[in-house]
DNA sequence: CCGCAAAGTAGAACACGCTCTAATCTCTGT
DNA sequence: ACAGAGATTAGAGCGTGTTCTACTTTGCGG
């Protein structure tokens, strides 16, 4: 049922581990380690691909491009990523990661559950807004993309962390899941609209504490 | 031209707004309106573009395909519409169109503003379900596009349409817009895990009424 | 009817994601 | 130490969105 292109899989040469965005020469989680040279060729590729997109957005970041600039021949950039999405994922997965150990380092204090949600969102969106080439053209990726991203998902456990302190997330119920899920896609929508400059920081503040306080009233 | 599906059909030569900087033949808000020859090719390749993509999806609505079912050279093509996202835009305009005509027809029923809502938003999800491939293409692109588009906003007007019965959309208050706008994108969300096959049908009316009931709680 | 600007046409050409090939380099196991 | 497997490389090549060029047709004011 889904769409005629399966992007990950005609270029797998790999005995493939798990699913997951990195089946690939990729890094950690897969069984078949890779050797350090491996993992240092896809660091310096991926950082390329961050570097390129942070000014000029998408459009700089051509396959091409990232390639030379990685020091790497285009076939192997392929080899690590079979299509310029699963590139662009990658990137998204290290902007997270980073949004999440600033969490860890400085946890949202607002007292209620809703605020601290909108607190991590407003940090998120400005994080991401100090590179707009570069969130412009991950976002929009990640929304056309057809590989499984985990991003919807990361998010609304984020969100479920942050809004019932300590809640771990395995206790929330589906509808909570259900809810703070929403609320990332709305976040994301929010963000969206802000980067076709229809929306101010404050608008997007207002607009996800109203929507945020209704989603999350009861946690 | 045998059109197996009508995906578009009764489409009323309605004006919609796929702004743009330039003045094409693109009936952009039509104050100076074209001839009459002009109104009918743009609407023979609209026609002809809806019709490669409800079958193949944006893949096999190739422009230069399009072009030629339309019977027009590319260049006019994309005279007309200066990228093909324009031109999938065009097409998303009159599948709203459709719907709105439908709920019009038939305006849902359910006791509560909360279930009115659920209620458009299923038919529209089981309307544009019915060309997965179409669906997927136009939404993505949607999302995707840099071309202003009244998507989300028509949809967020449509639900506080049928919300608060009669209600004219006009004495909705900013709080009220927002909510809407925000179980609109919630929808167009849930659409895309859907064709990425991670919804039901019955799952997403069950998230949506989770979300619903409390993003339209005092309507 | 004329002239001319706008609209349309056919098709070449370009850009960029992606694929393929053939050769070389680098591990790893014995 | 060496053979074989796999990784890497340079570069050619393809498909499709988009642009460009050179030409023809259309419609309209005088």
């Amino acid at each position: 049922m889904r769409s005629p292109h399966a992007v990950i899989e005609a270029a797998t040469p790999v005995p493939e581990g798990a699913a997951s965005v990195e089946n690939h020469p990729t890094a950690a989680t897969t069984p078949g380690a890779r050797t350090r040279s491996q993992l240092q060729r896809r660091k310096r590729i991926v950082q390329a691909a961050a570097a390129l997109a942070s000014r000029g957005g998408v459009e700089a970041m051509q396959m091409r491009t990232v390639a030379e600039r990685a020091g790497v021949a285009l076939g192997t950039l392929y080899r690590y990523f079979p299509s310029k999405m699963d590139l662009v994922v990658a990137v998204v997965g290290e902007e997270i990661d980073l949004l999440e150990s600033s969490i860890q380092r400085r946890p949202p204090s607002a007292p209620t559950a809703s605020g601290r949600a909108v607190d991590v969102l407003m940090r998120a969106t400005r994080g991401l807004m100090r590179e707009p080439e570069l969130a412009d053209a991950l976002l929009r990726s990640l929304i056309m993309t057809e590989v499984e991203t985990p991003f919807g998902d990361r998010m609304a456990r984020l969100l479920l962390r942050v809004a019932g302190e300590g809640l771990t997330v395995e206790l929330a119920t589906e509808d909570q899941l259900t809810l703070a899920n929403s609320l990332a896609s709305v976040w994301v929508h929010e963000l969206l609209e802000m980067l076709r400059g229809l929306r101010t920081y404050e608008q997007i503040q207002q607009r996800l504490e109203i929507v945020s306080a209704r989603l999350l009233m009861d946690f």
